[in-house]
RNA sequence: GGUCCCAUCGUCUAGUGGCCUAGGACGCCGGCCUCUCACGCCGGAAACACGGGUUCGAUCCCCGUUGGGACCA
């Protein structure tokens, strides 16, 4: 099997994973589990300046939670410098690469004038045929074709032909010793055989240079996909300015994996007519014909309306797991268990994300309701009280709690003082939760229990009662 | 500035020469359901950037214009 796609995702370590990281990663992870390949996972941390210990963890954090896991790695660029050192000598003996001593600010002078004359600012080749001698302060450049076309095949966007006299003899190596960009890249993809690189379309003008790199090192070229970019709402690039953007930050708003990974694979792919996928259809389904060519923006809004498509999707099992934290975030010590399943099964159509659902379901674990100022107010009158009584007294009595046995409970009360439901059904709600917004009356009830039920509400009798001696 | 990429409703997209009086989704508007809020259901407004070709016929192919984006500094 050596023809198995062998993908890569290299984040370099500057900040937080951010939602278009996310989505290339996505999708080389998908292409990888697709099609039965291999999954490798590299930080490019050559810039030690910017790279952070911090940025890593929260990098692999934000991978782990979307449920993208690597057969490979991680592996560390800044620990890989001897291999950029020797596929450079490598060049350097070949003759496609050579030491350079132009200063730089010579280079920006010529720099300064091409651009004067309206014209590309590349290298001269000063240095190209010296046959120089490693040297202090020296830099090595790539002999790259004078003429010619470097075609870069793209599984995306089809054949793109670069015209050699537009590229220059790129450095490859600084002056300090370190690896530039462009080859560090070639060589990690080289020596890990990555053969199939899926990565955004900010990359594209780098691709030549990269093809050049592998034919004047004789191997054999991958094959590209370069999908378009994530746009903020203003259509530019996605960036800080644009809010919420690291994939963690939606961890903590409530969001599901399983929706953002959806949402993401869908910003960009298709598949007909079809929008929500669960993980497994991604992995059955996915693949880089149907990647679009045109950048995409991002649209919280769609985000949130998959993110509750999926969480009503949901077992209330699988929704517990991740409900649970966000109940430990506002005092609710909950523990998985039928109670807490039936809590959720009344929740989950009238919630977008955990955070919400648990806000609305607090009211299940408090010892006693407090009242909304506005719902009492308004709900919790004297005129309710001979009902409300009523309907305690006989929800007492009664053993079994369901919709069956709960209606004709209510009908008799109803009937008796010539109420509908409406009615009742708000002064209950707000004595049972003190809120205004709840699920079903007897959703509630059947979920509360008796106990909880019949002591909530001789609680808003009491409360009722007060308040009319009171004036 | 040069090079490269891109261009269907506000947004994500389907569409690969006739099936398109352009389909779906989010959002928006109206309605139904109804114990609140949701869910669900029904309906509506809303797009092929422009100009040339090619063709019996172009959203779809080619060229140009315009507009976005990226890279190089």
């Amino acid at each position: 099997m050596d023809n198995e796609p062998i993908t890569r995702f290299p984040p370099s370590p500057s900040g937080y994973l951010h939602l278009g990281g996310a989505r290339t990663a996505l999708f080389n992870w998908l292409y990888a589990r697709h099609t039965r390949g291999r999954f490798v996972l590299r930080v490019e941390d050559t810039d030690v300046s910017r790279s952070t210990q911090e940025s890593v963890d929260s990098i692999l954090e934000a991978l782990e939670w979307l449920g993208i896991d690597w057969d490979e790695g991680p592996y560390f660029q800044s620990r890989r410098f001897d291999v950029y050192k020797e596929y450079i000598n490598r060049l350097l003996a070949s003759g496609n690469a050579y030491y350079c001593t132009c200063s730089a600010e010579r280079l920006e002078r010529m720099r300064q004038e091409a651009m004067q004359r309206g014209g590309k600012p590349k290298y001269d080749g000063t240095c190209r045929e010296k046959g120089l001698e490693r040297s202090e302060g020296a830099v090595v450049r790539f002999k790259a074709p004078l003429s010619g076309t470097t075609l870069v095949k793209d599984r995306i966007r089809g054949n793109i032909a670069f015209d050699n006299t537009e590229l220059d003899d790129f450095i490859i190596q600084r002056s300090d010793g370190t690896p530039t960009y462009n080859l560090a890249v070639v060589v990690d993809d080289i020596t890990m055989s990555i053969n199939t690189i899926i990565r955004g379309d900010d990359h594209l003008n780098n691709t030549p240079k990269q093809v050049q790199l592998y034919e004047a090192l004789g191997c054999e070229v991958p094959d590209f996909a370069h999908v378009p970019m994530v746009l903020g709402p203003d259509k530019t690039r996605l960036s800080k300015r644009h809010g919420a953007m690291s994939v963690t930050a939606y961890r903590d708003m409530g969001y599901h994996p399983d929706a953002m990974v959806n949402y993401l694979v869908r910003l960009g792919w298709s598949h007909g007519d079809q929008e929500f996928f669960t993980r497994d259809e991604l992995i059955e389904k996915f693949n880089l014909e149907h990647i679009g060519r045109s950048a995409g923006v991002f649209d919280q809004e769609k985000l949130l309306a998959l993110n509750a498509e999926h969480i009503r999707a949901k077992s209330n099992d699988a929704l517990a797991a991740h409900l649970i934290p966000f109940l430990s975030a506002i005092g609710i010590d909950a523990a998985p268990g039928t109670y807490l399943f039936n809590v959720i099964e009344t929740l989950k159509n009238r919630s977008k994300t955990f955070v919400e659902m648990a806000d609305a379901a607090e009211f299940y674990y408090v010892e006693t309701v407090t009242y909304e100022e506005k719902a009492a107010k308004k709900f919790l009158k004297p005129g309710i009280l001979n009902p409300l009584k009523e309907i305690t007294s006989a929800l007492e009595k009664t053993e079994t709690f369901n919709q069956e046995t709960l209606e004709p409970i209510f009908q008799r009360v109803m009937d008796k003082h010539e109420l509908k439901l409406g009615k009742i059904a708000q002064p209950m709600r707000v004595a049972l939760t003190g809120r205004t917004v709840s699920p079903g009356i007897f959703e509630m009830i059947e979920v509360l229990g008796k106990a909880a039920v019949a002591s909530r509400l001789k609680d808003a009798i009491e409360y009722i009662e007060s308040r009319q001696m009171d004036g």
